[in-house]
DNA sequence: ATGAAAGCGCTAACAA
DNA sequence: TTGTTAGCGCTTTCAT
């Protein structure tokens, strides 16, 4: 027990050989016979040969590490995002190190330092923030959600987002057809892309319909959090009694929503409203809540901007620069 | 652009004294003047010099990263423990690579194995598995929440977890008061240390009010979510008409088996019930839900692991061994 | 098909 | 207080 793994030193003493016919077979660079290779080989199994991943990055200058930079793992659809792009990743040969910024910029910024410091193969911003001036990365980036101000002028990256203003249009439709006409929106961010687009997608539903855009009718809430949503409709519906439906950029809003419409209504009587979220969580599908959503492909998440990252770091040719995936409206209980 | 960072050779160059000097003043070993300390850090502000974290992992044999094990992040739960550790890491100097093994043996053991070659410092398990034959790994280890069988054998560990007893105790008593008297438990699996724990207290708190424990009412899920929840107490109100109180060892759970209290009941009339959790998640609190729960602290468990992982790693002495964190119970809608 | 040797960037003896 | 030097374990020319 406890001693260190043997190196390929030590192999190639057992086998006869040199260092450098070791780690051929290792990578399989072809130029060795077969019988060192089985030589070898039975070798490395015998003892439980496991190469120094340290010692190959250092040398090679890379390992076989990437960084991925999330908003808030505890918001179910990031983790699941994350979860997804892990599992794939370490399919490919890579590990992950998942990196929680809390929203804040300042914590990106010093993990992005640490992650160049740990020399990883590339990163992938889930929902970056990407405050002016960042430095753009020198090494191979996806980013999923969230499109970069700046990108371009990065070395080589890929963007991955859902049809969120197709997205928006269809929620907004939903409560149309549902018969609303005072239709709020609550939202994070309209300056990050993805909330942006869906808020372009809920504008053009309404002129669709005829119906003005009343940017009164906007909430913007500081957090994406169950709280955020309940604060922005307890205001709204104070301000604005005629509201009758609400589209949420992301389901925990639609939540927090829902949770003020099922409290208590002083005053005047309770008429029905709309509500559809986004993203689809699990407790959307739920009793106690039931919310219409739209959902976005996870897996599809995971999939590409592992495959994508990957492809770049090892110099493959990429199928495309821009994913831009189909949403689904899941319709539930819409009006409550 | 694009050049890549500068080496400690190249400092040393500029500075005009030799690498080990360099590699005294980053490592604040003493044994330098002020003046080459003060010339050295100004070449390193200067070029934005980072040290080359792999080269330094291989001469020192352990890279300054730990590995959590995590049963599956999209459990907020869970989501929330990894964050707050990977946070007080992160403080200590140290970044985490997270693997979710999705409560699977054989992606825990691949998980362990990349970890190894990583040449971690350290690892903390969350809520592991550890099947049986698995080899004690030989790096300073943290077990967070469940309690691995053979730990004893490993080379040196911390186990921190919650008074489970104790809570499921209090849950049960809420229950008790609230008037139930043919309480159910439905629960993932008894033989998980925190599980079992909880199990004991629910069946301490019914013997120490006179009443039988009752086999039949024990629900085991195959996994933690609400859908096993929810399958659990439709199969239990259907075969034991009488159950008129639930306590689950995990909120997720008692979501199921509420969304089940809230569907449709063919036939008999539905009679009050009492629900209790455990882990006090965000949706406890909602509207919605409003389960009473056992609150954990989470930030507890984060912040002793950070520091015991890290004590260990750098052969500091350790506060304990073992911590048996308190726990608060939240009451709020219990009877339904 | 195989080996010798250089070197990735850093730390830590050992010397001075 | 400072410098010289020998590796850490691996990959990769360049010979043979």
């Amino acid at each position: 027990m406890g001693k260190r793994s043997i190196s390929i030193k030590e192999i190639s003493q057992l086998a006869g050989v040199s260092v450098a016919t070791v780690s051929r077979v290792i990578n399989q660079n072809g130029r060795y016979s077969k019988e060192t290779e089985e030589r070898v080989l039975q070798i490395i199994r015998e003892y439980g040969y496991q190469p120094n991943l340290v010692a190959r990055g250092l040398r090679t200058r890379r390992l076989q590490v990437v960084g991925v930079i999330v908003p808030d793992i505890t918001n179910e659809f990031f983790a699941r995002v994350t979860q997804e792009l892990q599992s794939n990743l370490f399919d490919l040969g890579y590990s992950t190190i998942i990196c929680n910024t809390n929203e804040e910029y300042e914590t990106e910024k010093r993990y992005l330092s640490m992650l160049q410091a740990q020399k990883v193969s590339g990163v992938i911003y889930i929902a970056g923030h990407f405050a002016d001036g960042q430095q753009p990365l020198q090494i191979p980036t996806v980013y999923i959600d969230r499109k970069p101000p700046q990108a371009g002028e990065t070395a080589e990256f890929v963007l991955i987002e859902s049809a969120n203003e197709e997205g928006g249009h269809l929620a907004t439709r939903a409560l149309l057809e549902a018969g609303c006409r005072r239709i709020a929106l609550v939202t994070y961010r309209p300056d990050i892309s993805s909330h942006g687009g869906r808020l372009r997608g809920y504008r053009r539903a309404l002129e669709e319909a005829g119906l003005p855009f009343d940017p009164a009718l906007i909430a913007q809430v500081p957090r994406v959090s169950m709280a955020g949503g309940y604060e922005a409709a307890a205001q709204l519906i104070r301000e604005h009694p005629d509201i009758d439906g609400f589209f949420c950029t992301s389901d925990l809003l639609a939540y927090g929503v829902l949770n003020r419409l099922l409290g208590p209504t002083p005053g005047a009587q309770r008429r029905p409203i709309g509500l559809v979220g986004f993203d689809d969580l699990s407790f959307s599908s739920s009793e106690a809540f039931s919310v219409s959503s739209v959902r976005q492909s996870v897996e599809e998440f995971g999939r590409l901007g592992a495959a994508a990252l990957v492809a770049m770091i090892e110099g493959k040719p990429l199928e495309r620069k821009h994913y831009r995936l189909p949403v689904e409206l899941v319709l539930r209980h819409t009006i409550r």
